[in-house]
Formats: structure tokens, sequence, C-alpha cells
DNA sequence: TGTCAATTTGGCAAAATTGCCAATTATAGT
DNA sequence: ACTATAATTGGCAATTTTGCCAAATTGACA
């Protein structure tokens, strides 16, 4: 077998994984889901070099996670799909079973549909 | 504000991020997804040494993703969260949205529901 | 017990990532 | 045009990741 497409999948996978794959950058992630926020915004909270952050936010960006635009002053960075949340918490099944060992994924989901 | 609970989180999330964000290692989850499989296996269908392939395993296991269990002569690798591919598709609509531009990440969850 | 196949571990060099500073660009408001 | 604020870019040292080889470990089975 050559699994030549699977791998070419994986690897465009993988790239938005690693995008997020930084705690800066998905925190960051979890404060645009709130509301779209300039550089200087995202600064103050993730609380480092503005440097650092715009290019996170770049790289983000190169990700296909976000998108820019200028408003005034300011360039207010937003997610392109608000849905990466529901994405994203679909890892914390994987966090929570990781926390209490003996409760696998599945009970974790079904617990939340009851 | 403080934020510090948000980026505890978000550290959490990054870590099991990080672990899919190698083409490598997300391949191999994909083919986990399908079937339990031996470390040689996977070596076969990745077609790196096995001890780099063996050191990635570790490293999804470490994440929470995988258990490995002894049979015979082999060690089997299984996905904890077969759900964890749902999550995996999600991410899919990132890079479609990126393919085709100007389709958003909406419109394309609305085909898939139609 | 000895051997062989399967896997893991140690070690290391090459490559990639990260984060800060300094310098540059862009633009709003005076 | 000038100044101040916002953001990006270039550069670089420090850290981390990656992947191979060689060596050690493990367990099945003769």
């Amino acid at each position: 077998m050559d699994y030549a497409k699977e791998k070419d999948l994986a690897a465009s996978r993988a790239k938005v994984m690693k995008a997020l794959g930084h705690p800066t950058r998905i925190f960051m992630v979890q404060l645009l889901s709130n509301e779209d926020s300039s550089v200087s915004d995202l600064t103050k909270a993730v609380g480092a070099d503005v440097s650092t952050v715009s290019k996170h936010l770049s790289l983000l960006k190169q990700a296909g996670l976000l998108i820019d635009r200028k408003v005034g002053n300011k360039v207010l960075y937003s997610l392109i799909c608000p849905c990466i949340m529901e994405f994203i918490h679909c890892i914390d099944d994987v966090i929570y079973q990781d926390a209490e060992k003996g409760l696998s994924c599945i009970n974790v989901n079904r617990k939340k549909l009851l």
C-alpha cells in the first residue's frame, strides 16, 4: 500500500493542528471566539512582546484560521470559523479522560448528552 | 483581567493539539481509527525508522490519545477516543475553506447537513 | 537456557520554533 | 508635514523537535 492520499491529508491536517499547538496561540483563539480583537488588545491579554503576538497571529492566519481587517488605527483579527471552538471542546474530552482515569471518552460524551 | 484559568485551559489544549501537529503522528492516528496496529505495521505504513515511529507513538500516548497492550510478540496501539476522528474531520472544514476561497466554514457545514 | 523478532531507549547532529529587541512601515489626528 | 500610536519585519540567540544509528530491553518459543 502507498497511502499517498492519506499522507497528503495528514500533512494538511497537521498544519492546522500545529498552528493550534501553542499555548499562546490557542489562548488567542479562545479570546477571539468571544470577540474580534486588535493586536494591542491581544498583546495585553497574552502578556508578551507585541512582535511575538503579531507573529503568532500571522501564523494562525497563514493556517487559515484567522482573517484581519483594518479599523481606524488598529488591525482587528477574527476567527474565520467560529465553529473551531466546538472542535476545540472536543479535545477537552481527552483532557478530562486524562484527569479522571477510567472514565472513557465515550462515557464523557454520553454524560454531556444527558 | 488575569485570564489565569483560560490560560491553563489553553495550555492543556495546546498539548494535545501539538501531539497531533505532526504529519506522521496524525497519519498514524488516521490509521488507528480503522484498526489497532502494531509498531511494526505502522512503521511499514509510515516509512521511517522503527525508533522514530516508536517515539512518535509514545508521545501520542503521553498526550492521552493512545493506549498500548501487548499481544503475543507485538505491542498493539489503539485510539482511546475513536471520537477524535470526528474532531479531526472538523479541521477539514478549515482546509476546504482554504482551498475554495469565499466558501465560508459555516456553508461547508450546512452543505454536509443537507 | 538461548535465540530471534519486536520494541524501546540513549545519544547526537540537523532543523525548526520561540521570543525578544531594534528598526521599519503605516496611518490617524493635529 | 509632524507626531504619536499600532503593527509588522529582520535578526539573532536560546530552546525544542526531529530522525537516524547503535545499544539495551522485552518476551515468545524452540
